[in-house]
DNA sequence: AAGGCAGCCTGTAAGC
DNA sequence: TGCTTACAGGCTGCCT
């Protein structure tokens, strides 16, 4: 399911191989993926950036036009140096004037690839929270944000309005790190707790990039390779976490949760 | 207004 | 063995 550091790796990745490619077609093969607003992708359209915001890839052409992608949780983007068929479960492909392709698989179709003109970006993530590797992202405003907020930190971790790009698998990682429960208040955290989370928010988000994300299932890197940090998880889909306690496996905020109920309090 | 949750969807695996 | 059911989870939209 790809998250900060799967949607990162991807970006990456992409950078090295497309920038500067040029549109030949975009064909949709399943109604929905492909959500236009009414706006055209035109032949020879030449990609100039690509850029992630929270967990969205955006990638900005040289006419005034972005294509915005999410990938929600079992969408792949799958690059080909030529042309070939659709696969089973790709519900669209980007098609370059060299010949080479980038597949848009989705088993589940909740994925999208958007159209938007690039000046309305901003309006477009007006919401987004945090960002983890901005200055933003720091003790004053992270604090404001879980003052005000009644939830269980799972859910507030979880809120892509209060911080961008976490998904499941790293806020269990995340708060197993803290030693904060997942059902804790989020008002009634510490100061020094919140310096805490901001502190293996990043760390955790790091090391995943590192290793070009989590592979649990659907999760593949650009040239269909996995990543290896579900090598690295010490709580989640575990039954023991690295000090040998019983791992607890409930459900919270909707969520498959995964914490220690001796590390975490 | 903030928070909770069903629904979207398909493949996999457990249960009977 | 084969069918049914639960689960995986990001985000939107509806309800309270």
């Amino acid at each position: 399911m790809p998250e900060l550091p799967e949607v990162q790796t991807i970006i990456n990745e992409l950078k090295e191989i497309i920038i500067h490619k040029n549109i030949e077609k975009i064909r949709s093969f399943r109604d929905g993926t492909i959500v236009s607003n009414g706006i055209d992708v035109p032949f020879g359209s030449e990609i100039i950036a690509i850029e992630r915001l929270g967990k969205y890839i955006v990638i900005n052409l040289d006419n005034t036009v972005s294509l915005i992608i999410h990938l929600r949780m079992t969408g792949k983007l799958i690059f080909e140096s030529s042309f070939d068929l659709p696969l089973k479960h790709d519900r669209a492909i980007i098609y370059f004037v060299d010949g080479s392709m980038i597949r848009f698989n989705d088993i589940r179709t909740f994925g999208k690839i958007e159209y938007i003109l690039t000046n309305s970006l901003g309006e477009y993530f007006s919401k987004m929270g945090l960002e983890p590797f901005s200055t933003d992202f720091n003790e004053y405003n992270l604090l404001n944000l879980m003052e005000k907020s009644r939830k269980p930190i799972k859910s507030f971790l979880l809120d892509q309005n209060k911080i961008a790009g976490l998904g499941n698998i790293y806020v269990c990682e995340i708060l197993y790190r803290v030693g904060i429960r997942p059902q804790t208040i989020t008002n009634t955290i510490t100061k020094s707790r919140v310096k805490d989370i901001i502190f293996h928010t990043k760390e955790v988000l790091e090391e995943a990039i590192a290793c070009n994300g989590t592979t649990i299932s659907d999760y593949r890197r650009v040239d269909n390779k996995s990543g290896t940090f579900q090598n690295f998880l010490k709580v989640y889909g575990k039954s023991e976490c690295p000090r040998g306690h019983k791992i607890v496996n409930e459900r919270i905020c909707g969520r498959s949760s995964y914490y220690c109920s001796e590390c975490q309090k």
